[in-house]
DNA sequence: CTAGAAACCTGATCTAAGTCAAGCTGTCCA
DNA sequence: TGGACAGCTTGACTTAGATCAGGTTTCTAG
C-alpha cells in the first residue's frame, strides 16, 4: 500500500564486501558501532542492499534481528495509526544506524522507507547475540531498546494529538504501567501535580484541569485528592484511538 | 536552586542487601535487568538510597556510570532551558530503571527529582563494563544510549515550542548531523518533502511553507529546489534558544 | 490548630497555528 | 514537448488551547 508499484524491490548485492575493505568505513566507523576490532563484527554476517526511492526497508511486525547502517541516501521511519494517518517518528541520513527499537521486540515497530536511492548495510545481530553476549549484556540491551520504543510512543502521544487525547492516553499509560508492576490498573495515586502533567504533555495547567473536570462530568474518571479511579476504560480508550 | 532548603539530602543505607535477598526482587526482576543469573549482577556493587520528596537523584553533567532501579516511589526527569524554564521529559514509577541516556555520556543529561519519598537502588556499571563487555557490546550499548538521548532531544524540540522554533531547530539539526559525517553544515539537500517535515514536527504543511518563506525574507536561509543554504546561523540559533 | 502557601479550578479573552480554497511551479514520461 | 500530477505557496477564515485574572480547596509547618 505504501510501496508504490513504481518502486522496484531492494536488490541484495552479491559478494558482500568485508567491513575492513568497505569504502564506507569512514562513514560507518564514526557512527560508533565498529571500534578498532572490526573483525569481531565481520563474524556476524552483513549484507549491503540498494533501495530505490519509496522502497520499504522494513515494516511493522516483520521479524527482525538486524540493524541497518545507512551508507548513502536517507530514510524516514513512521507509523500508521488506526485512521490510516502516517506519523513520521524520525529521519535518518548517511552514517546513521537504524532499527535499534526493534531489538527488544524481535520485530520491526515502524515502517522504514527510502526517501531517495539509498544503500543500506544490514548488520545481522543473531550471531552476535549467540556468540558474545552475556545474560546481563543482553538484558541491558533489551532494556535500552525498549526505552527507545517508549520514547517514540510518548512522542507519538504528543505530536499531532488534541489536549484531550494526550490526557486520556497519559492516564491509560499510568494504569497500564502500574498494572505491569502488580498494582491496580484502574485505581491509583497520581504522585505528580497537574502542573507537572501539563508540562510533560506540552499543555497549560488550566487545560489539564478543565479536561479532568470534563472527564469527571462524563463519568470517565473519579478523583479524591490525588487518588484517581478510571470508571469507563472503553470510552477513555476510544478517545485515544 | 531546584533542590529546596527543606529537602533533606538522600541517605545511603548501611549494609546493602544482595539482589537475591532483596525483598523487592519481584519488582526489580520483571523490570528486565536481572535474569536468573542474579549473581552476575551482584558482582557489580549496588547501593540502595532513600530520597525524600523533592530530593535530587542526579543533575546534568554530574559524572555517572550507574543506572538506578526505583524500588518504591516515583521521580520526574527534566531539563532546564536557557530561560530557566523546566521541561519534564519523563516520569518513572516503582519497577522502572532510569539513567540509560547517560551511559553514552558518562554524565547525567537531565535532572532527576523524587516526587515523593522513594527508594532507589544504584546499579554501578563500571565494574560490569570492565568485566563482561566485549568491544562491540560496549559500542552497541553506547549507540542505543545515544539514541535515547536523541529521542529526548527531539521531544524537547517539539513540546512547548513555537512552529518557528521547531523549523529553525530542525534545519540546524540537519546541518549539524551532516557536518558530523563530513558534509557541509550550511549548504545541503533536503531529501524529504515539506509535507514530511511538517508531519515530523507536528505542523501543517502550510505553516512550514510560510516559515520557509519568512526565513528567506529575513535573509536567514536561501533555497533553490531542494538545496538549502543557511545564510545567518547566529540569528537562526537565537530563534531556537 | 491555624495561617500561609501551594495546588487546583473556572470564566473571559486572545492568538498561534490549523483548515479551506485556489493558484503556481517543477518534473516526468507518453 | 506538453499535459498531468505532485509538491509548494499564498490568502482568508476558524478554532483549540494559551494567557490572564480571580476564586476555592488542600497541604504543611510552626
Amino acid at each position: 500500500m505504501q510501496q508504490s508499484h513504481k518502486a522496484p524491490k531492494e536488490v541484495a548485492m552479491r559478494n558482500p564486501i568485508q567491513c575492513n575493505q568497505c569504502s564506507m568505513q569512514s562513514i560507518c566507523v564514526p557512527a560508533g558501532l565498529i571500534p578498532s576490532d572490526v573483525d569481531l563484527l565481520d563474524k556476524s554476517s552483513r549484507e549491503p542492499h540498494v533501495y530505490n526511492k519509496r522502497a520499504m526497508v522494513y515494516s511493522p511486525d516483520q521479524p527482525m534481528h538486524s540493524l541497518f547502517a545507512i551508507k548513502s541516501g536517507s530514510v524516514k521511519c513512521y507509523t500508521i495509526d488506526s485512521d490510516g494517518k502516517q506519523q513520521i517518528t524520525s529521519f535518518h541520513l548517511a552514517g546513521d544506524i537504524i532499527g535499534m527499537e526493534s531489538i527488544a521486540n524481535g520485530a520491526a515497530v515502524t515502517y522504514c522507507e527510502a526517501l531517495e536511492t539509498s544503500m543500506l548495510c544490514e548488520i545481522k545481530l543473531s550471531r552476535l547475540f549467540a556468540q558474545n553476549f552475556s545474560g546481563v549484556d543482553k538484558n541491558l540491551l533489551q532494556l535500552l531498546s525498549k526505552r527507545i520504543g517508549q520514547r517514540n510512543a510518548h512522542y507519538l502521544n504528543v505530536v499531532n494529538t488534541t489536549a484531550e487525547q494526550r490526557v486520556a492516553s497519559f492516564l491509560m499509560a499510568m494504569g497500564d504501567h502500574l498494572h505491569e508492576h502488580g498494582f491496580s490498573r484502574y485505581e491509583f495515586r497520581l504522585p505528580m501535580t497537574r502542573t507537572d502533567i501539563a508540562n510533560y504533555l506540552g499543555l497549560a495547567v488550566e487545560t489539564v484541569s478543565r479536561i479532568f473536570t470534563s472527564f469527571k462530568q462524563q463519568g470517565l474518571i473519579e478523583t479524591q485528592q490525588s487518588i484517581l479511579t478510571i470508571k469507563n476504560v472503553a470510552e477513555l480508550k476510544q478517545l485515544v484511538a
